[in-house]
DNA sequence: GTCGCCGGTTCATTATTTGAACCATCGGTT
DNA sequence: AACCGATGGTTCAAATAATGAACCGGCGAC
Protein backbone atom coordinates (compact mmCIF):
# COMPACT_ATOMS: atom_id res chain seq x y z
CA UNK A 1 0.00 0.00 0.00
CA UNK A 2 1.05 3.37 -1.21
CA UNK A 3 2.18 6.03 1.41
CA UNK A 4 -0.67 8.26 0.12
CA UNK A 5 -3.59 5.37 0.34
CA UNK A 6 -2.73 5.15 3.83
CA UNK A 7 -3.03 8.51 4.81
CA UNK A 8 -6.45 8.51 3.09
CA UNK A 9 -7.12 5.07 5.27
CA UNK A 10 -6.91 6.61 8.12
CA UNK A 11 -9.94 9.18 7.26
CA UNK A 12 -12.16 6.44 7.36
CA UNK A 13 -12.01 5.85 10.98
CA UNK A 14 -13.99 8.85 11.76
CA UNK A 15 -17.61 8.17 11.33
CA UNK A 16 -21.06 9.61 12.52
CA UNK A 17 -20.33 7.45 16.40
CA UNK A 18 -16.79 8.67 16.12
CA UNK A 19 -15.85 12.13 15.24
CA UNK A 20 -13.02 12.40 16.96
CA UNK A 21 -9.87 10.72 17.30
CA UNK A 22 -6.73 11.00 19.12
CA UNK A 23 -3.03 10.09 18.24
CA UNK A 24 -3.03 6.84 19.88
CA UNK A 25 -6.25 5.82 19.13
CA UNK A 26 -5.71 6.32 15.41
CA UNK A 27 -2.76 4.32 15.68
CA UNK A 28 -4.29 1.22 17.35
CA UNK A 29 -7.32 1.35 14.85
CA UNK A 30 -5.48 1.62 11.94
CA UNK A 31 -2.24 -0.38 13.06
CA UNK A 32 0.06 1.88 11.62
CA UNK A 33 3.02 3.34 13.95
CA UNK A 34 2.32 6.21 16.15
CA UNK A 35 5.16 8.34 14.15
CA UNK A 36 3.47 7.10 11.10
CA UNK A 37 0.10 8.39 12.03
CA UNK A 38 1.77 11.42 13.64
CA UNK A 39 3.31 12.81 10.03
CA UNK A 40 0.17 11.51 7.86
CA UNK A 41 -2.09 13.09 9.72
CA UNK A 42 0.12 16.62 9.99
CA UNK A 43 0.24 16.21 6.16
CA UNK A 44 -3.65 15.92 6.58
CA UNK A 45 -3.65 19.05 8.38
CA UNK A 46 -1.76 21.20 6.33
CA UNK A 47 -4.30 20.69 3.69
CA UNK A 48 -7.12 20.77 6.08
CA UNK A 49 -8.47 17.22 5.29
CA UNK A 50 -8.25 17.16 9.61
CA UNK A 51 -7.72 19.58 11.98
CA UNK A 52 -6.92 19.09 15.90
CA UNK A 53 -8.91 20.45 18.78
CA UNK A 54 -8.98 21.47 21.94
CA UNK A 55 -6.50 20.07 25.25
CA UNK A 56 -6.59 16.17 23.85
CA UNK A 57 -5.45 17.32 20.21
CA UNK A 58 -7.89 15.04 18.73
CA UNK A 59 -8.21 15.03 15.39
CA UNK A 60 -11.54 15.43 13.38
CA UNK A 61 -12.40 15.88 9.49
CA UNK A 62 -11.10 19.32 8.22
CA UNK A 63 -13.44 21.66 6.35
CA UNK A 64 -11.68 21.49 2.96
CA UNK A 65 -14.48 18.58 2.21
CA UNK A 66 -17.13 21.17 1.68
CA UNK A 67 -15.09 22.87 -0.52
CA UNK A 68 -14.50 19.86 -2.58
CA UNK A 69 -17.76 18.55 -2.19
CA UNK A 70 -18.73 22.11 -3.54
CA UNK A 71 -16.76 21.47 -6.12
CA UNK A 72 -17.90 17.51 -7.32
CA UNK A 73 -21.00 18.21 -7.15
CA UNK A 74 -20.60 21.25 -9.15
CA UNK A 75 -19.00 18.91 -11.94
CA UNK A 76 -21.10 16.11 -10.71
CA UNK A 77 -24.50 16.75 -9.83
CA UNK A 78 -25.42 13.38 -8.38
CA UNK A 79 -26.99 14.29 -5.54
CA UNK A 80 -29.14 16.87 -7.50
CA UNK A 81 -30.01 14.48 -9.95
CA UNK A 82 -30.82 11.98 -7.64
CA UNK A 83 -32.89 13.94 -5.04
CA UNK A 84 -34.82 14.95 -7.90
CA UNK A 85 -35.49 11.40 -8.96
CA UNK A 86 -36.36 10.44 -5.35
CA UNK A 87 -38.74 13.27 -4.85
CA UNK A 88 -40.83 11.60 -7.10
CA UNK A 89 -40.73 8.34 -6.29
CA UNK A 90 -41.37 9.59 -2.64
CA UNK A 91 -44.82 11.46 -3.94
CA UNK A 92 -45.55 8.30 -6.32
CA UNK A 93 -45.46 5.74 -3.48
CA UNK A 94 -45.97 8.07 0.20
CA UNK A 95 -42.87 6.41 1.57
CA UNK A 96 -39.29 7.45 1.90
CA UNK A 97 -36.93 6.82 -0.52
CA UNK A 98 -33.04 7.22 -0.59
CA UNK A 99 -30.01 6.29 -2.98
CA UNK A 100 -26.85 5.69 -1.40
CA UNK A 101 -23.40 4.85 -2.99
CA UNK A 102 -20.67 1.93 -2.69
CA UNK A 103 -17.70 2.67 -0.71
CA UNK A 104 -15.36 -0.02 -0.10
CA UNK A 105 -17.32 -2.70 1.66
CA UNK A 106 -20.08 -0.66 2.59
CA UNK A 107 -23.03 1.55 1.17
CA UNK A 108 -22.75 5.73 2.58
CA UNK A 109 -25.98 7.02 1.66
CA UNK A 110 -25.70 9.89 -0.96
CA UNK A 111 -29.32 11.49 -0.61
CA UNK A 112 -32.79 10.37 0.21
CA UNK A 113 -36.54 12.24 0.37
CA UNK A 114 -39.11 11.83 2.91
CA UNK A 115 -43.68 11.32 1.81
CA UNK A 116 -45.41 13.51 4.27
CA UNK A 117 -48.31 11.17 3.66
CA UNK A 118 -48.21 9.74 6.69
CA UNK A 119 -47.71 10.03 10.31
CA UNK A 120 -44.87 7.99 10.47
CA UNK A 121 -41.71 7.08 7.92
CA UNK A 122 -38.97 5.28 8.02
CA UNK A 123 -35.98 8.12 8.76
CA UNK A 124 -32.88 8.30 7.01
CA UNK A 125 -29.62 10.19 7.73
CA UNK A 126 -27.26 11.96 5.84
CA UNK A 127 -23.98 9.86 5.64
CA UNK A 128 -25.71 7.44 6.97
CA UNK A 129 -23.76 4.13 6.65
CA UNK A 130 -25.22 0.47 5.52
CA UNK A 131 -24.11 -2.52 5.23
CA UNK A 132 -24.06 -4.90 2.56
CA UNK A 133 -25.82 -8.02 3.95
CA UNK A 134 -28.57 -7.19 5.75
CA UNK A 135 -30.06 -4.02 3.54
CA UNK A 136 -32.37 -4.66 0.53
CA UNK A 137 -29.89 -2.07 -0.94
CA UNK A 138 -26.79 -4.13 0.34
CA UNK A 139 -28.35 -7.31 -1.28
CA UNK A 140 -29.02 -5.25 -4.53
CA UNK A 141 -25.66 -3.79 -4.62
CA UNK A 142 -23.97 -7.31 -4.18
CA UNK A 143 -26.33 -9.15 -6.87
CA UNK A 144 -24.61 -7.20 -9.65
CA UNK A 145 -20.71 -6.95 -8.57
CA UNK A 146 -18.08 -9.73 -9.44
CA UNK A 147 -18.47 -12.77 -7.52
CA UNK A 148 -15.12 -11.78 -6.01
CA UNK A 149 -15.97 -8.98 -4.34
CA UNK A 150 -19.34 -10.63 -3.00
CA UNK A 151 -17.32 -13.67 -1.65
CA UNK A 152 -15.14 -11.38 0.16
CA UNK A 153 -17.72 -10.04 1.63
CA UNK A 154 -19.80 -12.61 2.99
CA UNK A 155 -16.26 -14.21 4.45
CA UNK A 156 -16.43 -11.90 7.12
CA UNK A 157 -18.55 -12.14 10.17
CA UNK A 158 -21.88 -10.99 9.52
CA UNK A 159 -23.30 -8.83 11.59
CA UNK A 160 -27.54 -9.86 12.93
CA UNK A 161 -28.83 -6.25 13.06
CA UNK A 162 -32.13 -7.84 13.90
CA UNK A 163 -33.45 -11.51 14.78
CA UNK A 164 -34.47 -11.31 10.78
CA UNK A 165 -31.07 -10.88 9.57
CA UNK A 166 -29.81 -13.61 7.34
CA UNK A 167 -26.53 -14.21 8.06
CA UNK A 168 -25.71 -17.27 6.86
CA UNK A 169 -23.32 -16.59 4.09
CA UNK A 170 -24.67 -19.50 1.80
CA UNK A 171 -28.12 -18.32 2.33
CA UNK A 172 -27.40 -14.82 0.88
CA UNK A 173 -25.56 -16.46 -1.61
CA UNK A 174 -28.13 -18.16 -2.88
CA UNK A 175 -30.81 -15.35 -2.77
CA UNK A 176 -28.51 -13.32 -5.42
CA UNK A 177 -29.81 -15.24 -8.85
CA UNK A 178 -32.99 -14.07 -8.33
CA UNK A 179 -32.50 -10.62 -7.85
CA UNK A 180 -30.29 -10.32 -11.13
CA UNK A 181 -33.19 -12.26 -12.51
CA UNK A 182 -35.73 -9.61 -11.45
CA UNK A 183 -33.39 -6.85 -11.10
CA UNK A 184 -34.35 -6.11 -7.91
CA UNK A 185 -34.19 -6.95 -4.38
CA UNK A 186 -36.30 -6.79 -0.97
CA UNK A 187 -35.82 -6.99 2.45
CA UNK A 188 -37.91 -7.68 5.02
CA UNK A 189 -36.74 -5.99 8.84
CA UNK A 190 -33.06 -7.31 8.29
CA UNK A 191 -31.43 -3.93 9.20
CA UNK A 192 -34.06 -2.45 11.23
CA UNK A 193 -37.44 -4.20 12.99
CA UNK A 194 -39.96 -3.08 10.99
CA UNK A 195 -38.91 -1.65 7.77
CA UNK A 196 -39.48 -2.98 4.61
CA UNK A 197 -37.35 -2.09 1.83
CA UNK A 198 -37.53 -2.44 -1.96
CA UNK A 199 -33.76 -1.59 -3.75
CA UNK A 200 -32.36 -1.57 -7.01
CA UNK A 201 -28.87 -1.16 -8.52
CA UNK A 202 -27.47 1.50 -10.26
CA UNK A 203 -24.54 1.70 -13.03
CA UNK A 204 -22.02 3.79 -14.28
CA UNK A 205 -20.80 4.22 -17.52
CA UNK A 206 -18.57 1.18 -17.38
CA UNK A 207 -21.80 -0.79 -16.45
CA UNK A 208 -20.24 -1.54 -12.98
CA UNK A 209 -22.79 -0.85 -9.88
CA UNK A 210 -22.05 2.14 -7.82
CA UNK A 211 -25.21 1.90 -5.38
CA UNK A 212 -28.70 1.37 -5.30
CA UNK A 213 -32.22 3.66 -4.79
CA UNK A 214 -34.37 2.26 -2.92
CA UNK A 215 -37.85 2.43 -1.09
CA UNK A 216 -38.73 2.16 2.52
CA UNK A 217 -41.73 1.36 3.67
CA UNK A 218 -42.70 0.06 7.72
CA UNK A 219 -43.87 -3.01 7.31
CA UNK A 220 -46.93 -2.73 8.99
CA UNK A 221 -48.22 -0.59 5.90
CA UNK A 222 -47.28 -2.80 3.12
CA UNK A 223 -49.83 -4.33 0.94
CA UNK A 224 -50.24 -5.73 -2.32
CA UNK A 225 -51.05 -2.44 -3.53
CA UNK A 226 -48.43 -0.82 -2.15
CA UNK A 227 -45.73 -3.41 -3.04
CA UNK A 228 -46.88 -3.11 -6.84
CA UNK A 229 -46.90 0.37 -7.05
CA UNK A 230 -43.15 0.74 -5.10
CA UNK A 231 -41.91 -2.34 -7.61
CA UNK A 232 -43.18 -0.37 -10.73
CA UNK A 233 -42.16 3.08 -9.69
CA UNK A 234 -38.85 1.89 -8.22
CA UNK A 235 -37.77 0.21 -10.79
CA UNK A 236 -38.41 3.29 -13.18
CA UNK A 237 -36.51 5.49 -11.27
CA UNK A 238 -33.87 3.77 -10.77
CA UNK A 239 -33.47 2.96 -14.58
CA UNK A 240 -33.94 6.97 -14.97
CA UNK A 241 -31.26 7.70 -12.70
CA UNK A 242 -28.89 5.36 -13.85
CA UNK A 243 -29.35 6.86 -17.58
CA UNK A 244 -28.95 10.57 -16.58
CA UNK A 245 -26.24 9.83 -14.50
CA UNK A 246 -24.34 8.94 -17.52
CA UNK A 247 -24.14 4.78 -16.97
CA UNK A 248 -25.86 1.63 -18.49
CA UNK A 249 -27.55 -1.32 -17.05
CA UNK A 250 -25.45 -4.25 -18.00
CA UNK A 251 -27.21 -6.15 -20.98
CA UNK A 252 -28.08 -8.88 -18.68
CA UNK A 253 -30.44 -6.12 -16.58
CA UNK A 254 -33.78 -7.36 -16.37
CA UNK A 255 -36.50 -5.14 -18.13
CA UNK A 256 -38.87 -5.31 -14.55
CA UNK A 257 -42.05 -6.22 -15.12
CA UNK A 258 -44.15 -5.73 -12.07
CA UNK A 259 -46.24 -8.88 -12.79
CA UNK A 260 -43.31 -10.81 -12.52
CA UNK A 261 -43.32 -10.43 -9.00
CA UNK A 262 -46.42 -11.76 -6.86
CA UNK A 263 -43.16 -11.67 -3.84
CA UNK A 264 -45.38 -13.33 -1.59
CA UNK A 265 -43.84 -14.48 1.55
CA UNK A 266 -40.13 -14.96 -0.47
CA UNK A 267 -38.28 -13.71 3.15
CA UNK A 268 -35.66 -10.91 2.14
CA UNK B 1 7.10 17.67 0.91
CA UNK B 2 5.56 14.14 1.71
CA UNK B 3 4.19 11.84 -0.45
CA UNK B 4 0.51 12.06 0.79
CA UNK B 5 0.92 16.39 0.85
CA UNK B 6 1.50 15.38 -3.21
CA UNK B 7 -1.57 13.47 -3.80
CA UNK B 8 -3.57 16.03 -1.66
CA UNK B 9 -1.94 19.03 -4.27
CA UNK B 10 -3.30 17.13 -6.86
CA UNK B 11 -6.73 17.64 -5.87
CA UNK B 12 -6.18 21.85 -6.23
CA UNK B 13 -6.31 21.78 -9.55
CA UNK B 14 -9.44 21.29 -9.82
CA UNK B 15 -11.87 24.29 -10.00
CA UNK B 16 -15.15 25.06 -11.50
CA UNK B 17 -13.71 25.81 -14.63
CA UNK B 18 -11.32 23.26 -14.63
CA UNK B 19 -13.38 20.54 -13.44
CA UNK B 20 -11.48 17.41 -15.26
CA UNK B 21 -8.05 16.77 -15.99
CA UNK B 22 -6.01 14.43 -18.59
CA UNK B 23 -2.69 12.95 -16.95
CA UNK B 24 -0.01 14.69 -18.44
CA UNK B 25 -2.26 18.08 -18.08
CA UNK B 26 -1.70 17.52 -14.80
CA UNK B 27 1.71 16.56 -14.64
CA UNK B 28 2.43 19.75 -16.46
CA UNK B 29 0.56 21.83 -13.63
CA UNK B 30 2.04 20.11 -10.90
CA UNK B 31 5.35 19.86 -12.26
CA UNK B 32 5.34 16.47 -11.16
CA UNK B 33 6.73 13.51 -13.16
CA UNK B 34 4.27 11.88 -15.01
CA UNK B 35 4.71 8.30 -13.70
CA UNK B 36 4.40 9.89 -10.09
CA UNK B 37 0.92 11.68 -10.69
CA UNK B 38 -0.15 8.00 -12.29
CA UNK B 39 0.90 6.76 -9.39
CA UNK B 40 -0.65 9.19 -6.37
CA UNK B 41 -4.03 9.39 -8.83
CA UNK B 42 -4.62 5.92 -9.09
CA UNK B 43 -4.45 5.86 -5.19
CA UNK B 44 -6.86 8.84 -5.06
CA UNK B 45 -8.86 7.23 -7.17
CA UNK B 46 -9.00 3.94 -5.23
CA UNK B 47 -10.62 5.73 -2.38
CA UNK B 48 -13.29 7.53 -4.06
CA UNK B 49 -10.95 10.87 -4.01
CA UNK B 50 -11.06 11.37 -7.88
CA UNK B 51 -12.41 8.54 -10.90
CA UNK B 52 -11.74 8.52 -14.45
CA UNK B 53 -13.94 8.84 -16.69
CA UNK B 54 -14.61 8.53 -20.87
CA UNK B 55 -12.32 7.55 -23.92
CA UNK B 56 -9.98 10.24 -22.25
CA UNK B 57 -9.35 8.70 -19.32
CA UNK B 58 -9.11 12.19 -17.63
CA UNK B 59 -9.75 12.64 -13.81
CA UNK B 60 -12.40 14.27 -12.05
CA UNK B 61 -13.09 14.88 -8.13
CA UNK B 62 -14.66 11.63 -6.71
CA UNK B 63 -18.12 10.62 -4.94
CA UNK B 64 -15.71 10.27 -1.67
CA UNK B 65 -16.17 14.06 -0.81
CA UNK B 66 -19.90 13.95 -0.50
CA UNK B 67 -19.98 11.49 2.43
CA UNK B 68 -16.86 12.92 4.05
CA UNK B 69 -18.24 16.41 3.62
CA UNK B 70 -21.78 15.24 5.31
CA UNK B 71 -19.73 13.90 8.44
CA UNK B 72 -17.68 16.98 8.65
CA UNK B 73 -20.56 19.12 8.71
CA UNK B 74 -22.35 16.48 10.80
CA UNK B 75 -19.61 16.99 13.61
CA UNK B 76 -18.55 20.48 13.11
CA UNK B 77 -22.02 22.55 11.47
CA UNK B 78 -20.15 25.13 10.33
CA UNK B 79 -22.08 25.91 7.57
CA UNK B 80 -25.21 25.83 9.18
CA UNK B 81 -24.45 27.52 12.20
CA UNK B 82 -22.79 30.21 9.73
CA UNK B 83 -26.45 29.95 7.37
CA UNK B 84 -28.04 30.68 9.73
CA UNK B 85 -26.02 34.11 11.33
CA UNK B 86 -26.11 34.77 7.35
CA UNK B 87 -29.58 34.58 7.07
CA UNK B 88 -30.63 37.36 9.93
CA UNK B 89 -28.14 39.17 8.43
CA UNK B 90 -29.51 39.31 4.73
CA UNK B 91 -32.96 39.92 6.42
CA UNK B 92 -31.63 42.81 8.57
CA UNK B 93 -29.42 44.53 5.76
CA UNK B 94 -31.62 43.76 2.39
CA UNK B 95 -28.62 42.79 0.86
CA UNK B 96 -26.34 39.48 -0.02
CA UNK B 97 -24.27 38.24 2.90
CA UNK B 98 -21.36 35.45 2.57
CA UNK B 99 -18.87 33.39 4.58
CA UNK B 100 -15.40 32.14 3.19
CA UNK B 101 -13.09 29.95 4.63
CA UNK B 102 -9.23 30.55 3.96
CA UNK B 103 -8.27 27.83 2.15
CA UNK B 104 -4.54 28.44 1.01
CA UNK B 105 -3.51 31.12 -0.40
CA UNK B 106 -7.36 32.06 -1.70
CA UNK B 107 -10.68 32.35 -0.04
CA UNK B 108 -13.47 29.55 -0.57
CA UNK B 109 -17.16 30.41 -0.36
CA UNK B 110 -18.79 28.61 2.43
CA UNK B 111 -22.15 29.48 2.14
CA UNK B 112 -24.04 32.55 1.40
CA UNK B 113 -27.44 34.33 1.77
CA UNK B 114 -29.64 36.81 -0.90
CA UNK B 115 -32.31 38.93 0.62
CA UNK B 116 -35.54 39.07 -1.75
CA UNK B 117 -35.88 42.50 -0.92
CA UNK B 118 -34.69 44.51 -4.09
CA UNK B 119 -35.11 43.20 -8.09
CA UNK B 120 -31.25 42.96 -8.01
CA UNK B 121 -28.96 41.35 -6.04
CA UNK B 122 -25.23 40.72 -5.71
CA UNK B 123 -25.05 36.59 -7.07
CA UNK B 124 -22.33 34.31 -5.48
CA UNK B 125 -22.09 30.38 -6.00
CA UNK B 126 -20.79 27.58 -4.03
CA UNK B 127 -17.37 27.11 -3.67
CA UNK B 128 -16.36 30.14 -5.41
CA UNK B 129 -13.21 31.39 -5.23
CA UNK B 130 -12.25 34.60 -3.56
CA UNK B 131 -8.25 36.62 -3.90
CA UNK B 132 -7.39 37.65 -1.03
CA UNK B 133 -5.91 41.22 -2.47
CA UNK B 134 -8.63 42.38 -4.16
CA UNK B 135 -12.01 41.63 -2.23
CA UNK B 136 -13.12 42.94 1.34
CA UNK B 137 -13.17 39.51 2.72
CA UNK B 138 -9.35 38.79 1.92
CA UNK B 139 -8.48 42.54 2.94
CA UNK B 140 -10.28 41.97 6.22
CA UNK B 141 -8.28 38.37 6.36
CA UNK B 142 -4.56 39.70 5.56
CA UNK B 143 -5.00 42.10 7.89
CA UNK B 144 -5.46 39.82 10.65
CA UNK B 145 -2.98 37.50 9.46
CA UNK B 146 1.01 36.74 10.05
CA UNK B 147 3.33 39.29 8.64
CA UNK B 148 5.00 36.68 6.71
CA UNK B 149 2.34 35.12 5.11
CA UNK B 150 0.63 38.82 3.80
CA UNK B 151 4.41 39.58 2.37
CA UNK B 152 4.03 35.86 1.07
CA UNK B 153 0.41 37.07 -0.99
CA UNK B 154 1.50 40.26 -1.54
CA UNK B 155 4.61 39.74 -3.45
CA UNK B 156 2.82 37.46 -5.84
CA UNK B 157 1.65 38.91 -8.86
CA UNK B 158 -1.61 40.57 -7.90
CA UNK B 159 -4.38 40.23 -10.58
CA UNK B 160 -6.38 43.55 -11.22
CA UNK B 161 -10.04 42.34 -11.94
CA UNK B 162 -11.62 45.52 -12.36
CA UNK B 163 -9.93 49.15 -13.11
CA UNK B 164 -10.51 49.87 -9.59
CA UNK B 165 -8.38 46.81 -8.20
CA UNK B 166 -5.65 47.96 -6.20
CA UNK B 167 -2.50 45.99 -7.15
CA UNK B 168 -0.08 48.03 -5.79
CA UNK B 169 1.55 45.86 -2.44
CA UNK B 170 2.50 48.84 -0.32
CA UNK B 171 -1.17 50.78 -1.01
CA UNK B 172 -2.39 47.55 -0.05
CA UNK B 173 -0.48 47.01 3.55
CA UNK B 174 -0.79 50.64 3.91
CA UNK B 175 -4.78 49.56 4.61
CA UNK B 176 -4.18 47.02 6.89
CA UNK B 177 -3.56 48.98 9.95
CA UNK B 178 -6.58 50.82 9.87
CA UNK B 179 -8.48 47.46 9.10
CA UNK B 180 -6.91 45.85 12.37
CA UNK B 181 -7.83 49.29 14.00
CA UNK B 182 -11.32 49.02 13.01
CA UNK B 183 -12.04 45.15 12.57
CA UNK B 184 -13.28 45.69 9.35
CA UNK B 185 -12.34 46.20 5.40
CA UNK B 186 -14.36 47.46 2.52
CA UNK B 187 -13.85 47.16 -1.39
CA UNK B 188 -15.39 49.11 -3.74
CA UNK B 189 -15.39 47.51 -6.90
CA UNK B 190 -12.48 45.75 -6.46
CA UNK B 191 -13.35 42.19 -7.46
CA UNK B 192 -16.41 42.72 -9.68
CA UNK B 193 -17.79 46.45 -11.19
CA UNK B 194 -20.46 47.66 -9.09
CA UNK B 195 -20.18 45.40 -5.42
CA UNK B 196 -19.63 47.48 -2.48
CA UNK B 197 -18.37 44.92 0.27
CA UNK B 198 -18.02 45.01 3.85
CA UNK B 199 -15.86 41.92 5.66
CA UNK B 200 -15.31 40.80 8.97
CA UNK B 201 -12.52 38.40 9.97
CA UNK B 202 -13.80 35.13 11.47
CA UNK B 203 -11.52 33.76 13.99
CA UNK B 204 -11.14 29.96 15.89
CA UNK B 205 -9.86 28.78 18.79
CA UNK B 206 -6.57 29.67 18.81
CA UNK B 207 -7.61 32.82 17.66
CA UNK B 208 -6.41 32.89 13.99
CA UNK B 209 -8.06 33.97 11.56
CA UNK B 210 -9.81 31.19 9.25
CA UNK B 211 -11.90 33.23 6.90
CA UNK B 212 -14.53 36.14 6.94
CA UNK B 213 -17.94 36.90 6.69
CA UNK B 214 -19.05 39.95 4.52
CA UNK B 215 -22.56 41.66 3.03
CA UNK B 216 -22.01 42.52 -0.63
CA UNK B 217 -24.42 45.32 -1.99
CA UNK B 218 -24.51 47.04 -5.60
CA UNK B 219 -22.49 50.70 -5.37
CA UNK B 220 -25.38 51.93 -6.63
CA UNK B 221 -27.57 51.42 -3.82
CA UNK B 222 -25.09 52.64 -1.39
CA UNK B 223 -26.48 55.35 0.88
CA UNK B 224 -25.00 56.44 4.30
CA UNK B 225 -28.02 54.64 6.71
CA UNK B 226 -27.03 51.40 4.60
CA UNK B 227 -23.68 51.45 5.62
CA UNK B 228 -24.02 52.35 8.71
CA UNK B 229 -27.02 49.32 8.47
CA UNK B 230 -24.35 46.80 7.30
CA UNK B 231 -21.38 47.81 9.34
CA UNK B 232 -23.21 47.47 12.87
CA UNK B 233 -25.51 44.74 11.72
CA UNK B 234 -21.92 42.65 10.36
CA UNK B 235 -19.91 43.50 13.39
CA UNK B 236 -22.49 41.50 15.25
CA UNK B 237 -22.93 38.95 13.41
CA UNK B 238 -19.11 38.07 12.52
CA UNK B 239 -18.81 38.38 16.34
CA UNK B 240 -21.57 35.87 17.12
CA UNK B 241 -20.10 33.83 14.08
CA UNK B 242 -17.32 33.45 15.72
CA UNK B 243 -18.02 32.58 19.19
CA UNK B 244 -20.70 29.88 18.17
CA UNK B 245 -18.24 28.27 16.02
CA UNK B 246 -16.00 27.73 19.34
CA UNK B 247 -13.49 30.58 18.15
CA UNK B 248 -11.89 33.93 20.25
CA UNK B 249 -11.39 37.20 18.51
CA UNK B 250 -7.67 38.19 19.18
CA UNK B 251 -7.48 40.57 22.35
CA UNK B 252 -6.31 43.04 20.18
CA UNK B 253 -9.64 42.40 17.93
CA UNK B 254 -11.65 45.99 18.56
CA UNK B 255 -15.36 46.61 19.73
CA UNK B 256 -16.92 47.67 16.56
CA UNK B 257 -18.58 51.24 17.05
CA UNK B 258 -20.48 52.38 13.97
CA UNK B 259 -19.81 56.28 14.85
CA UNK B 260 -15.81 55.66 14.24
CA UNK B 261 -16.58 55.07 10.68
CA UNK B 262 -18.08 58.15 8.74
CA UNK B 263 -15.99 56.31 5.90
CA UNK B 264 -16.41 58.65 3.27
CA UNK B 265 -15.26 58.54 0.44
CA UNK B 266 -12.14 56.56 1.70
CA UNK B 267 -11.31 53.73 -0.90
CA UNK B 268 -11.49 50.20 -0.25
C1' DG C 1 4.68 10.17 44.73
C1' DT C 2 4.25 7.14 41.09
C1' DC C 3 2.24 4.78 37.60
C1' DG C 4 0.33 4.72 32.99
C1' DC C 5 -1.06 6.96 29.14
C1' DC C 6 -1.02 10.83 26.29
C1' DG C 7 0.99 13.73 22.17
C1' DG C 8 5.18 14.49 20.18
C1' DT C 9 10.25 13.57 18.62
C1' DT C 10 14.51 11.24 17.18
C1' DC C 11 17.55 8.63 13.92
C1' DA C 12 19.60 4.51 11.90
C1' DT C 13 17.49 1.04 9.04
C1' DT C 14 14.65 -0.10 5.33
C1' DA C 15 11.40 -0.02 1.82
C1' DT C 16 9.20 3.08 -1.19
C1' DT C 17 9.10 6.66 -4.42
C1' DT C 18 11.08 8.49 -8.33
C1' DG C 19 11.91 9.68 -13.30
C1' DA C 20 14.11 8.91 -17.86
C1' DA C 21 13.08 6.12 -21.25
C1' DC C 22 9.98 3.26 -23.36
C1' DC C 23 5.21 1.33 -25.56
C1' DA C 24 0.90 1.26 -27.88
C1' DT C 25 -2.64 4.04 -29.51
C1' DC C 26 -5.06 7.78 -31.30
C1' DG C 27 -6.05 12.03 -34.68
C1' DG C 28 -4.67 15.21 -37.61
C1' DT C 29 -1.38 16.59 -41.58
C1' DT C 30 1.31 16.08 -45.27
C1' DA D 1 -0.25 5.63 -46.14
C1' DA D 2 3.39 7.27 -43.71
C1' DC D 3 4.39 10.52 -40.34
C1' DC D 4 4.11 13.49 -36.39
C1' DG D 5 3.04 14.83 -31.86
C1' DA D 6 0.13 14.13 -28.71
C1' DT D 7 -2.07 10.94 -25.30
C1' DG D 8 -2.38 7.20 -21.19
C1' DG D 9 0.27 3.70 -19.33
C1' DT D 10 4.67 0.87 -17.82
C1' DT D 11 9.45 -0.37 -16.45
C1' DC D 12 13.53 -0.68 -13.26
C1' DA D 13 17.92 0.90 -11.22
C1' DA D 14 19.05 4.79 -8.41
C1' DA D 15 17.81 7.96 -4.96
C1' DT D 16 15.03 9.38 -1.50
C1' DA D 17 11.57 9.29 1.79
C1' DA D 18 8.98 6.40 5.12
C1' DT D 19 9.43 3.69 9.07
C1' DG D 20 9.29 2.22 14.07
C1' DA D 21 11.60 1.26 18.58
C1' DA D 22 12.87 3.97 21.96
C1' DC D 23 12.63 8.13 24.27
C1' DC D 24 10.65 12.91 26.20
C1' DG D 25 7.92 15.82 29.19
C1' DG D 26 3.38 16.47 30.85
C1' DC D 27 -1.02 15.30 32.71
C1' DG D 28 -4.54 12.76 35.54
C1' DA D 29 -5.76 8.83 38.49
C1' DC D 30 -4.83 6.33 42.16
Amino acid sequence: MGTASKALTLLNYFSRAHSQIGLSDLARLSGMNKATVYRLMGELADHGFVEQIGAGREYRLGPAFLRLAALREKAVPMRELALAELTKLSELTGETSHMSLLNGEVLSNLTYSYAHKHGTMVMMEDAEVLELHSTGSGLAVLAFSPAPFVDAILSKPLIARTPETVTDPAAIQALLPKIRQRGMAWSIGGYERDVYSHAVPIFDAGSHCIGAMAVAAPVSRMTDELRATIQTELALAARRTTRVLGGFPPDSFPKFKPTDSPVESELT
